[in-house]
Order: C-alpha cells, then structure tokens, then sequence
DNA sequence: GTCTATACGCGGATAGAC
DNA sequence: GTCTATCCGCGTATAGAC
C-alpha cells in the first residue's frame, strides 16, 4: 500500500479508537510507519488527513448499509438485518463517536460529513418505511421519518451503553427490544 | 465559593464541553481563577479532579431523574416526564459522553462512575416498569428491563442525531417517537 | 517523496518561597 | 493556601538537505 495510504488507515484507526483530539500527528506516523516529511508532504496537516480518513469511513459506512439493506425480505426485516450487522460494538460507532470531538465539531469541513452521514441514515431508512408504508405494510404509528430517527437513535445509544458497560449486551438488547416494539406495528 | 469548589465547577463545565482528552490543568486554572500551586494543593492532579467533577455530575443525575419519575401519574407518564425534561440537548449528555473519552475509560476510577450511572439509570426505569406491569399496566412486550435499555438509548442517540445535525429536533423526534410507540402497549 | 533539524508553546506536573 | 520558577516531553508544524 501507498504511504498516503497507509497514512489514510492509520488516521482512521486512530481517530475511530482515541477521537480527534486524542489523535496526534506523530502517532500517525508511528502506525503509518511514515515520518513526518512523508506526513506533511502528503497532507497539510492533521486537519486534512482527518478530513480525507473521515470521509473514506463515511463512504464505507453507506455502502455497509446499503448492502445490509438489500437482502431479501420486507422493510422489517431489512431494518432487523442493519440492526444486527456485524459491527465492533465496544468501539462505538466510527461516525457518530465523532460528535463527541469539541474541535472537529468546531470545524465546518470536518463536521460536515459527520452530519450528512447521520441525515442520510435517518432518510435513507424513512424512505425505506415510506415504501413499506404504501405497500400496506405498516400501521401509521409513528410517522415514518419519527420511526427512523428512533432506529437510528437507538443504534447509537446502544452503543455509548455498550461502552459504558463493557459489554455488548445492552447495545443487542436494545435494538432487539426495539424491534420487537416494530414488529407489533408491522403486519 | 470556595478554590476548590471553583476548580470542581470549572472542571465540571470543561469535561462536558471538552471531554477529559481535551481539558487541560491550565484551562480549568483559567476557568476557575486559580493558580497552580491552588490546583495541586487542592487536588492531586487532574485525574483527582476529574474524578471529583464526574462523581458531582453523576450525583446530579441521579437527583435529576429521581425528580422527573417522583411527578405523579402513570409509569408511562413518568417516563414521559423523565423523556421531556429540560436538558442542554446539544451539549449532549455530561455523562453518556464520556465514554468517549479513552483516557478516561482506561482509568478504572473515572470510568467506574460513569458505569455505575447509566446502569443505575437502566436499573431505575426497569424498576418502574416491572411495578407498572404488576400493577397491569402494561402488556408483555417487551420485557421491563430491555424496555428500560430501549429508552436509555434512545436518549443518548438522540443527543448523538442532535449534536450531528446542530438541532434538537432529532432528540424530540426519537424520544417522542418512541413514547408513541410504547403508548401502543400500555393500558 | 522522504529525512533530519529546528522551533515554540502547551500539557502536566514538582519545588520551594511567601 | 497561593504564587512563581522550573522541568521535560509532546503537539504541530516549517525549512531545507538528499
């Protein structure tokens, strides 16, 4: 791999596991095996590396939901399908953790993918209700854009539970109890 | 007020908007019109302090939703009440967001409170519902303490959504769509 | 493209005077 | 109790050689 590559990983590891302001451009280079000319030849500097590693995670993150989305079954089940994708719970959720960071936040360019990956999900899930909606398929509590937020909200919250606790149980429990609280909705 | 209640305060204010990685001795010093010598007198250093700060916070929590459930009503109205009350939204929750924070949560110190509080939390609303539901007010799905995992993380997700999208819209929607979905199983 | 040298303030303290 | 002095490595670069 290129060390722009390999400078792109590391920084997404590191901010996945330590957040933006626990990230130092010296331990990207420590895990990228890169010094610091070949940092600063590459990229101007921590904020646009932490610019192109957010984004690459949000773009992946869209995909893994898309293809969680495109199994077989009815919108339930594909909501059920996304809940129970295979994810690194303890580690929280690489996207939304980042709301948390005070200075990426700050920052327009690197807050907005953050923001624009989570609006996504919530559309990107309405839309899908919305076609179940008109298949018939769902009762009309709550709204299908209110049903997506609580999906998402849920998801996330699972995991700062999750973190909290040290375990992955709280997160699986509650995005179960969630379904199960769908599924008396759907028919 | 006291120094050392001036240095608490101030670290309290600064763990919330910054997190333990992103607050500095100085800037609580700063914060708190303190000197050096004044913080380390009082304290031993920052981890002592922060400890001092979360379990503060923690306490208030604890106060706060025992508040909101001591309202009268209905278990569900109580949760309602607990679900609506006034909060800082977008400065996420003082608690929940510290998981986040991976030096914080190495320490088994500092992590333990912030633990304690959200399964706390999770215990309490599990005891509330398990009493409604002996009471009948309640149908079997799903059982009180993954109910009680649903609404804990629904609440942290929703400062998650809100703090993303720099609204609080988010947090009401998923909070409120949520209580509609679970007035659909109590009686 | 990558390396080494240099810079300067901050993070997180300790020491000792007042 | 509070203040000032001092410490040492890290954070975040810039400059210029190879």
């Amino acid at each position: 791999m290129s060390t722009r590559e390999n400078l792109i990983e590391s920084t997404r590891a590191l901010l996945w596991e330590r957040g933006y302001v626990g990230t130092s451009p010296k331990a990207i280079q420590e895990r990228a095996g890169a010094g610091q000319g070949s940092m600063y030849h590459h990229f101007s500097g921590k904020p646009a590396l932490a610019l192109a590693a957010i984004q690459r995670t949000a773009d992946q993150m869209r995909e893994r939901v898309e293809h969680a989305l495109a199994g077989p079954g009815t919108a339930q089940e594909k909501i059920a399908a996304f809940l129970a994708q295979e994810r690194d719970v303890l580690k929280g959720c690489p996207i939304g953790g980042l709301t948390q960071d005070p200075d990426l936040m700050a920052d327009p360019a690197l807050r907005a993918p953050v923001e624009d990956t989570l609006t996504w999900l919530r559309e990107r899930l309405t839309a899908l209700i919305t076609q179940a909606r008109e298949h018939g398929q769902q009762t009309a509590v709550p709204d299908a854009a209110t049903t997506a937020a609580v999906i998402v909200a849920t998801m996330q919250g699972g995991y700062v539970l999750a973190r909290a606790a040290n375990s992955t149980a709280p997160f699986t429990q509650a995005t179960d109890g969630l379904l199960a609280l769908l599924a008396t909705q759907w028919r």
